[in-house]
Order: C-alpha cells, then structure tokens, then sequence
DNA sequence: CTTGAAATGGTCAAGCTAGAAATATTCTCG
DNA sequence: CGAGAATATTTCTAGCTTGACCATTTCAAG
C-alpha cells in the first residue's frame, strides 16, 4: 500500500470533485456561448451585457464580470466598436469612464437576459436542491 | 411589477447560483495555479501532469483536461519541450501517438501531486457535505 | 499649496483555448 | 479487396485572459 497523500481515498474524492465543479462551470460557459452566438456575442461580451444593470465604471464591470480590468478594456472596445456601449466623462471622477448602454446594447440585453433564462444548466435540479447547493457552495468560497 | 423572465426570482436566483459554481471554480483553478507555479509550470501544464496517471494518447488526455484536442497538442508541446513528457508512437495504431512521461516528468508529477492535496479549497465543507455536493453536481450535469 | 500614495483606465507581451480545415491512418460494409 | 466513413493528430486563425508597466487624476498628510 502507497504512503502517498495523493492516492488516500479523501485526496481522490477532492479531486474528483473538483473535477466535477470545473465540469460543471463549463458547461454553464457553454450555455451562454450558444446563447451569445445566436445574438452576434461572444461569451465575454454576453457576460459583460449581462452584467450591465446600469451606468457604471470600468472597474466595476470589471468586478462583475470576475476578470482583470485590463480585459474588460478589451471587451468594451469590441461592444464599443459594435455601437452597443458608450464611454462617457464620469460625471464627478475625471479618471473614471461611465459606461452607458446604447439603445441598440439596451434592447440586446434584454434579448439577451431572455435566452439565458431558458434551459438553464441547472434545471436538472428542484429549487429546494438548488438552495442547498447554493449554502454548500458559499460555505466552500468562504472558508477559503 | 415586472413580467420579464429575466426578473423572475426562479431566473435571478439560478443566475446568482452559476455566479457561485464560476466563483468556485476559478477558486480552484488558482489554487492549482499557485501550486503550479512553484514548480516552474503554468495551470495547464500542471493539469495535464496531474491527469496522466499512465500512458495514453493525445485525445485521452484532452478528455481527462476537459479540452479540445488542438489544445493537448499545445500544452504537450511545452511539456515535450521541458522534457517532462515524450510522444512515442502507438504500439498498435500508427495514427495515434503515446504520451510517456520521461523520468524527469513522473518525479515533477509526484511532487506535484502532493502539493495539490495541500489546503484544498474544498476543506471548508465536512466529508459529509462534500458528498452532497458530489451528488447535486452529478445530477446537474447528467440532466443537461 | 504641495508632495507623494493610491486609484482609474489603457497598452503591450505572453500564453491559453476553441473551432475549422488538412493529413494520415484505421475501420466498416458491400 | 476497395470505397467511403470515422478517427487521431496537427496547423492555423481568432478571440480570451492575465500581468507588468504607464499616464492621468484624486486624495490626504504636511
């Protein structure tokens, strides 16, 4: 028998359950892929419409969409380019941009929020195990 | 009061809950990266050491990594190069190629292995808990 | 006021990833 | 056997992501 951590029956159930996590988070990327293409989007770019609520900075899209600042540039340059966004002058931090949703972005987003809602990855589950998941999950992102 | 499904609690709730399975795996995917980068590899390197436990071929491995084939061959050129890991041909079939890792390759593996027990960032939830989370996350991934 | 720390967004280089197309080989069915 | 479907790998292209570094602006202490 192997002394070694990694081959004890508790290192083996981790991994197979992170394994599990990543698989999952795959195919919710998935799900929002195929949903972004029909729209013209790509994954990042849905993210970010998703994200957009309202007006706000580049950091904090940046926040949201869980990704270095310095991606969310690069995706706003792409909505940007395709006339969904706007940079405007921050109305009282002349460092920051504001970022505003153009009419055409406005109308997109709520195409887009409609689709996302449909056959969502997570419908295997009843909304009582949905909870449950939802505790085991913020007790594992907390403790770490 | 709104009638878009995007508002729904049913739809906000889901979509708060993707955000948590994101969250925990990009929580994952940087434990692996600390530890990697310890041993002078990137997080891709480091997952597809960790997932050759054994001679295979290029396909096998990008299904154990979760990834495309084209991207197997990029990640196993670098480890190629390092020397870490050798292509040899297929003892039966001469389109497929066998990965074998050079001795040098199987020691980094060890070493590996046993730094990503280390600190799990799933050792917030009980072995009780964990399995719950198994099952949820098989069912959820099995229905879609 | 002024100086320096901190914050904001941008640029650039390097690496990761998926997907389509190309090549070589194997398998299957008639 | 032979034609065509299927498979294994690679190449190429395009897009995503990070991290280091920079310019501008804000803020706070002196």
């Amino acid at each position: 028998m192997s002394t070694s951590p990694s081959s004890e029956p508790q290192a083996v159930a981790e991994r197979e359950l992170c394994g599990l996590v990543n698989g999952l988070a795959q195919q919710i990327a998935v799900h929002v892929r195929e949903r972004a293409v029909t729209l013209g989007l790509t994954s990042a770019q849905a993210t970010a419409l998703r994200e957009l609520t309202g007006p706000m900075t580049m950091r904090e899209l940046a926040e949201r969409m869980s990704c270095e600042p310095s991606n969310a540039t690069f995706i706003v340059d792409k909505l940007e380019k395709q006339g969904l966004i706007e940079r405007r002058a921050h109305p009282t931090d002349r460092r920051a941009k504001q970022l505003v949703l153009t009419p055409e972005g406005d109308a997109l987003r709520e195409r887009l929020l409609e689709l996302l809602v449909q056959d969502s990855p997570l419908a295997g589950l009843t909304a009582e195990q949905q909870r449950t998941l939802q505790d085991l999950l913020e007790q594992a992102i907390i403790r770490s």
